[in-house]
RNA sequence: GCGCCCGUAGCUCAACCGGAUAGAGCAACUGCCUUCUAAGCAGUAGGUUACAGGUUCGAGUCCUGUCGGGCGUACCA
């Protein structure tokens, strides 16, 4: 409608003054319903240009809008010069008859049809549970892939970690220490080393696999690896709890053992893009507008984490995706124009990298801020965030944000949110539709009939359905912006609509073509209802 | 010091990339259950959009400065 809408402007336009550039056409929902379905300004953009008066220009504009198709019911100039539209009864009944013809697929889209995306996301390092601050992380990631399946993307989902690092080598020690003093030998825990209970778990599982044999140092390895699998069963367990699978897990050191490494190493030297200092290998930033210059490989000839970043990123694009996703944290904030910088001083279009940067979570508790570090284990997993609010509730709250907002997250209020959550606003709209068509079902037989959706013309029947007929362009609008939370401020405008719908209309009693009509009007709700909740990831239930 | 993000109702946050009277939820107050789930509906109250300038037909949104909070700013990851 929004297109056939900026058709019938740019014609008019071209009728009345055909020398002057056409601006872009915006047409968007007024705020207020005062205003009419669809709006636009485009006359207030061309005052200047046509020197002549908006309101006068709108005027001129509206007098060439082709109403012949039924379709739209009212053109008229308002305010200082908006051309407000309104669409007519005929249109709402067409478009709601194709949104029930197309059943559970309605609000599907093809923006990115035939295009391969690969959203990467979680990507910790396998050092302990996954904490809370994890969480927005994981879910943004996991709601963006869905956003981008709905808009016809093949979507892949990886995680990407580091298993070679000191922090590991820390890690592999702690367990260590736990084991020993399990057998009876005093010993000092590392320097730094990871505190939390889970490290004594490992240590008593291992101890239970090869008893007490391992007292040499060489066995280091066989912590190591018991350390990082336990972990990476929790970390997966607990992003199943919360809905999310990876179809991908991509180890750090592959890079290395391929030579990947050092092949970007070679390519930027080539470019002149590197040179050496002091020892290190650094790499000219300054060329990219950065203030200083970035070491890649440090005098002790490791690298810094960016090279095998530059290089992570080079074999994503080589892996033939259109579009690779980053969700970053606000510590990356920094670090990831380099990465980009690195990939197309490689020769690959960096345009072709997305990153998200959502901003921390502050994680509040008994009203104070609550720093957490993994290290120390004074965190709060999102196991337990889960135990005390369930999945649902966990996934809705990191998505109700806009990313790039600093999100407080109350644990204590967390806890007792439970009912008065605003995912079972949601939650409920759908149940109170599963009842009802339960006993619509016991009190009609509407084999065969097929619904008149011109039937319904009650307010509350028009509000809701125009609200229904939003969704198809809300999922592409939120997957091209990668906002979710924009979804879910829309299936609350669509979980009011229906209440109020529920409170002023009825079906039972009812006639039955109205009955039949209003019965296929909730059909489409419960739809929408559970498609949007699918793509936050969060259970439509039939009964509350 | 410098860079990035943020500052909107008592609290948590929206506002469709510059549009019309800045909106929801929670908390407070007032009504509505013999009829499809009251986990709901209707209503009241709550604001100088941190502050000061600027850009223009028009600013919460863009620019400059100030204040306040977060994150960076390492040959740590």
């Amino acid at each position: 409608m929004h297109d056939y809408l900026k058709q019938q402007i740019e014609q008019a336009l071209k009728s009345m003054a055909p020398d002057i550039e056409i601006p872009e056409i915006t047409i968007e929902k007024p705020r207020s319903p005062e205003h009419g379905d669809a709006a636009t300004n485009v006359a207030l953009t061309l005052a200047k240009i046509l020197k002549d008066n908006p309101r006068s220009i709108a005027g001129k504009i509206a007098g060439h809008i082709d109403v012949s198709s039924g379709y739209i019911s009212s053109v008229e100039v308002a305010g200082p010069g908006f051309i407000n539209f309104r669409f007519s009864g005929t249109w709402l009944k067409d478009r709601l008859e194709s949104a029930f013809h197309a059943g559970r697929d309605y609000g599907k889209g093809r923006h990115l049809e035939g295009k391969k995306v690969q959203v990467e996301f979680v990507s910790a390092n396998p050092t302990g549970p996954l904490t809370v601050g994890h969480g927005r992380n994981a879910v943004l990631g996991d709601t963006i892939a869905r956003l981008l399946e709905w808009t016809g993307a093949d979507v892949q989902r990886e995680y990407y970690f580091n298993n070679a690092g000191r922090q590991m080598r820390v890690l592999a020690e702690s367990v260590r220490a736990r084991y020993l003093q399990s057998i009876g030998h005093d010993t000092d825990f590392p320097e730094g080393g990871y505190e939390g209970l889970y490290i004594t778990e490992i240590a008593k599982k291992v101890r239970e696999q090869h008893g007490d044999q391992l007292l040499g140092e060489e066995h280091l390895h066989v912590f190591r690896k018991a350390a990082e699998e336990g972990i990476f069963e929790d970390i997966k367990r607990t992003l199943a709890r919360m809905n999310i699978t990876m179809d991908t897990f991509f180890n750090e050191n592959t890079l290395y053992e391929d030579g990947s490494i050092d092949k970007i190493i070679e390519l930027l030297r080539e470019k002149g893009l590197i040179y050496e200092q002091d020892g290190a290998t650094w790499f000219k930033t300054t060329t990219f507008g950065k203030e200083k210059d970035t070491v890649l490989i440090k005098s002790s000839g490791e690298p810094t984490y960016r090279l095998p970043d530059i290089a992570y990123h080079i074999n994503k694009l080589e892996r033939g995706f259109d579009l690779a996703i980053d969700i970053f944290g606000a510590d990356h904030i920094a670090t990831y124009p380099d990465v980009v910088a690195g990939v197309q001083a490689c020769g690959l279009d960096s345009s072709r990298i997305d990153v998200i940067v959502y901003q921390f979570v502050t994680i509040v508790k008994d009203g104070k801020p609550f720093k957490m570090s993994t290290r120390k284990a004074n965190f709060v997993t999102l196991d337990e965030l889960m135990d005390e609010v369930g999945a649902d509730v966990t996934r809705f709250f990191f998505l109700m944000r806009a990313p790039g907002t600093h999100l407080e997250f109350d644990i204590n209020e967390a806890k007792q949110a439970g009912e008065k959550n605003p995912v079972f606003y949601l939650q409920y709209a759908h149940a109170r539709i599963q009842s009802i068509m339960r006993k619509v079902r016991n009190h009609y037989d509407f084999t065969g009939a097929t619904p008149d959706f011109a039937l319904l013309t009650h307010e509350a029947e028009v509000t809701l359905i125009k609200r229904l007929l939003e969704f198809p362009e809300m999922v592409t609008q939120t997957a091209m912006q990668r906002e979710p939370h924009k979804l879910i401020t829309y299936l609350n405008d669509l979980a009011t609509a229906f209440h109020k719908f529920y409170h002023d209309c009825r079906i039972l009693g009812e006639e039955e073509p109205l009955a039949r009509a209003r019965t296929e009007l909730l059909t489409v709700t419960a739809n929408v209802l559970a498609n949007g909740l699918g793509i936050l990831g969060i259970t439509a239930p039939d009964r509350m």
